[in-house]
DNA sequence: ACAATTTGACCCGT
DNA sequence: ACGGGTCAAATTGT
């Protein structure tokens, strides 16, 4: 079995056991006095993801470059033998050791997952697209790239010395449409932040940022704003090209009720009122800010909530989002040899 | 003060 | 040699 398939392998067995661990704790749920409606409506939205990831995987079986985005498994990419873990450098130089461990990583980082996603922006609609995929992450650095207008810029997984997570993104600004982001993935994420930290953060990394998060997202989403995503998100896999795989993920233009900017974090947040805290999350990282911003700075703003959105998370996990809000389009071709290929 | 971002330099693959 | 990806010091933000 090859390093693909082993991983394959292992995220479904992964995914099928948490399903039924959170079947489990949902029929505990419904036979306790305490459980909330929103606590019920989180774990039916992670058994409905966890089925849906096994599903992903198991119709991908065959084309092991690809990856289902973004499990937050420990996929062995980058194994913890490699030290380069942000110990201070001397200089610029870099010493024959680092220098054979770079080798390492690059050599690994080839056989990395690779996804494209891309999300689109728009002044009319307001953000659209999944932008919240429970991660946190650090742009690292941008560059000018031959023939693209815009710059690239690079994100890693903020926890990539903490948790030794080495899942990066790369944001390039689609020179045909500048409202279109294409998010190119790489590496699943080791860390726990999403998954996990959804529910009950456990670190104090982890509760902090929730902490820092929660400060944005106060009580901003209507239900409605909600609903309408359930009605109107979509799939599309039309591949941008024949390696990668684009998801995108259109939102209708129904956030007029929204005002207030934020982070929609990947965890529960006390304040936020309803039962959306994680669907909205997981859904819908957006900041009300098509309907609050004037077109004149429509170029500064999207780049810059953009930057906000990615920086926190973005969303290649079609999975993660709410069953409440996310509902696969009947037409998705699970059967593209295409898909994830 | 600490954390995140920016940006020029460095390194590797082609 | 060139382009893309990453590093890390400097800068900016909280």
């Amino acid at each position: 079995m090859d390093c693909a398939s082993n991983w394959e392998y292992k995220t479904l067995i992964n995914e099928l056991t948490q399903g039924i661990e959170h079947t489990k704790q949902l029929r505990e749920h419904f036979h306790s006095a305490a459980s909330t409606h929103e606590n019920q409506e989180l774990l039916l939205h992670k058994i409905f993801s966890h089925y849906e990831q096994s599903l992903l995987i198991l119709k991908c079986s065959g084309s092991p470059v690809q990856s289902p985005p973004a499990l937050p498994l420990s996929s062995g990419v980058i194994e913890s033998s490699v030290s380069v873990d942000g110990s201070p450098r001397s200089g610029k130089k870099r010493s024959f050791q680092d220098h054979q461990e770079f080798i390492n990583i690059s050599k690994k980082r080839k056989s990395q997952p690779t996804w494209t996603e891309q999300v689109k922006v728009s002044a009319e609609t307001g953000f659209e697209g999944p932008t919240d995929d429970g991660y946190s992450w650090r742009k690292y650095g941008q560059k000018d790239i031959l023939g693209a207008k815009y710059p690239r810029s690079y994100y890693r997984c903020t926890y990539r010395h903490m948790q030794n997570c080495w899942a990066t993104k790369q944001v390039q600004r689609s020179d045909d449409d500048p409202t279109v982001f294409e998010i190119t993935y790489r590496g699943s994420h080791n860390c726990h932040q999403a998954t996990y930290s959804a529910l009950q953060p456990t670190s104090p990394a982890e509760k902090q940022e929730s902490m820092k998060q929660a400060n944005y997202q106060a009580g901003q989403y209507s239900n409605q704003v909600l609903i309408n995503l359930k009605a109107n998100l979509r799939v599309n896999t039309d591949d941008v090209d024949t390696n990668e795989t684009a998801c995108h993920f259109s939102f209708p233009p129904t956030f007029s009720g929204l005002t207030g900017g934020g982070y929609s974090p990947s965890f529960v947040s006390p304040t936020t009122p309803g039962s959306n805290y994680f669907s909205v999350s997981s859904s819908c990282q957006m900041n009300g800010f098509g309907m609050v911003h004037n077109l004149h700075n429509l170029e500064s703003d999207l780049s810059d909530i953009f930057s906000a959105n990615t920086s926190t998370a973005s969303s290649p996990i079609v999975g993660k989002f709410s069953l409440d809000h996310f509902e696969l389009d009947p037409n998705f071709p699970f059967n593209n040899p295409n898909f994830f290929s």
